[in-house]
DNA sequence: ATTTAAATTTAGGTCACTCTAACATGATTT
DNA sequence: AAATCATGTTAGAGTGACCTAAATTTAAAT
């Protein structure tokens, strides 16, 4: 299983998203979404195509393979982990999510069980929790 | 002040740390150090060079000037702060230090600024802190 | 002082990702 | 059914960061 770029995840995850909340996933969903051009988009759902993450019938749609949506989840599932983690010490909603978006890609499978043990922990815990938030808050 | 994209911020980052820990950095140096083959370095160090991170006399060393070493400063701290939350939570060393090399530069001041206060709060607390690592390591 | 070896740069390519401009296809409206 | 509009693709180019091969420059060794 060849390591796919972060860029590709990036697609990957767009178009499961758009899928599942809207049943489908056209050029300009992924255009605006991604904010990139058209073509762009066009290139790269090639790309992916080629690689065999989804199946792509042109004017009529995208789906992504079982291959595709294992990526995705995955992706999917860290990007979760991340993001509530850092809303959880007290990162605002905007940045948190930038941040996520930069940091999901670089962060390996193993870290990412930590931080969600940690998150997990503090949820569990929310007298520890309080005090945390309280001290970052300073 | 333009942004730099993150490369470059490696760049500078090991730049800093050889000069200051062997006196001077060469091409080969960073060539080592940043794994990639001496022609890039040099290009890129002409680029570095161009912007005002450094001056580079070829053959004969470089520095970075003010503006570089602020840049690399700043990524080194960030650098430490990532670093030693990630130890912190348990991840070991080596994975630990390829995360932070991910992870760095995509992350905000602001955030950058909380993890460095739960680290800060957790030293300071090493029974909340056993705990979590306790929880952590199941 | 020559020769040899090491360090560095130049020249020329590649790859992933992006763009704009132009073209093609499909859907909608009259 | 033809014209129009939205959507999608192709063609061609650019950028940043990398590479290999071939000079070049400096340092070291005989």
């Amino acid at each position: 299983m060849k390591k796919e770029t972060s860029r590709l995840e990036d697609y990957l995850e767009a178009i499961y998203r758009l899928s599942h909340d809207k049943g489908y996933a056209s050029t300009v969903d992924l255009s605006d979404m991604l904010q990139v051009k058209p073509p762009t988009v066009s290139t790269m759902v090639g790309n992916l195509a080629k690689k065999g993450y989804l199946v792509h019938e042109p004017y009529r749609g995208m789906k992504l393979t079982e291959k595709g949506e294992k990526v995705a989840r995955s992706v999917i599932s860290r990007h979760g982990i991340i993001s509530e983690f850092l809303s959880l010490i007290g990162v605002e909603e905007v940045t948190a999510h930038q941040d996520t978006e930069g940091i999901e890609h670089y962060i390996q499978p193993i870290t990412v069980h930590k931080i969600a043990k940690l998150v997990e922990f503090l949820r569990k815990n929310p007298k520890q929790m309080k005090a945390i938030r309280d001290y970052i808050e300073g």
